[in-house]
DNA sequence: TCTATTTAGATATAGATAATATCTATTACT
DNA sequence: AGTAATAGATATTATCTATATCTAAATAGA
């Protein structure tokens, strides 16, 4: 009605203006690109971002369980099982039981697995200052501030 | 060495201490947030955040072609033909020939497909408001300049 | 004009991520 | 003892992403 479509014209440029208007647009697209360096970081570790995060909780929290990584991670259990799986093939983590609770398994970081992990963190400090060099400190802070308040939401 | 571990005690607590370093990682956790919310709003639509972008795209670009569509969601173009003909298959688009360039197809939305569109963004709209109640209007604008920062980066 | 290259779209395939249902072994509750 | 809940594992499915390859058509260059 408003607009006559007799002629189909390619727009020579493409408009985002709906979408811009939700944050989470905007969220989506800046995560794509501080994920896509992520995992070029990781790459040579040979970790993915899952494995990546799994280890470093390991290596900071010796011992938990499986079902809490599952819980630290916001992952549902039987994804968690490949992770550990994983992990532990590479030999960067052990299954050690527990003897108080013969159905969980401690998850604890071997030397190797401490190791690999200190250098991918570095790593990804590194991809971080660079990725983020236009941000200043005030910034940074009022960001996880926000972004605190979202996940809490 | 450090650190006897002749007892793997479970710790009661898991502490994300390192992780929290990173921007990123309070960048997914949020997002995850904001995700889930939206695939829940987006249920009823029976549309996915891929063919929801998408038909808002086309909406407010009609004409454009798949290649376009493909550029402007940052996807590659082999798996916008899927999103496509999801869209065209509920028939919410149609694939137009363009009389300039028989290669490609004019993407245009069906009333049908705008009237969903104008449902779908209110309802998105509806539910962003609440999931950032908690931001007020600087925060937001903060927010999006720093996303559009870090997307830039 | 004729050839080579590029582009638009499609197909096939594979890997990564995420969710659900189901199964066992074990523990906790009554 | 008997039931429910929990930890982990397996299977299956859906979704998202990426690469390679194919066709048809357009474009660039000799």
């Amino acid at each position: 009605m408003s607009q006559p479509e007799q002629t189909i014209t390619p727009p020579t440029t493409v408009s985002d203006d709906t979408l811009r208007r939700f944050l989470g647009y905007h969220m989506k697209r800046a995560f794509n690109v501080v994920q896509a360096d992520l995992v070029a970081t990781l790459k040579p570790f040979e970790l993915r971002m899952l494995t990546y995060t799994a280890l470093v909780l390991i290596c900071d929290n010796p011992g938990l369980s499986q079902a809490q990584l599952a819980a630290a991670m916001d992952v549902e259990r039987p994804n968690i099982v490949v992770i550990v799986d994983e992990l532990e093939r590479r030999e960067l983590i052990n299954r050690t039981r527990v003897p108080t609770d013969r159905r969980a398994y401690a998850l604890v970081p071997t030397l190797q697995g401490r190791r690999l992990c200190g250098q991918a963190v570095a790593a990804v400090e590194t991809h971080e200052a660079k990725l983020f060099a236009g941000l200043n400190g005030d910034m940074r802070s009022e960001m996880v501030a926000i972004l605190s308040k979202v996940r809490g939401a």
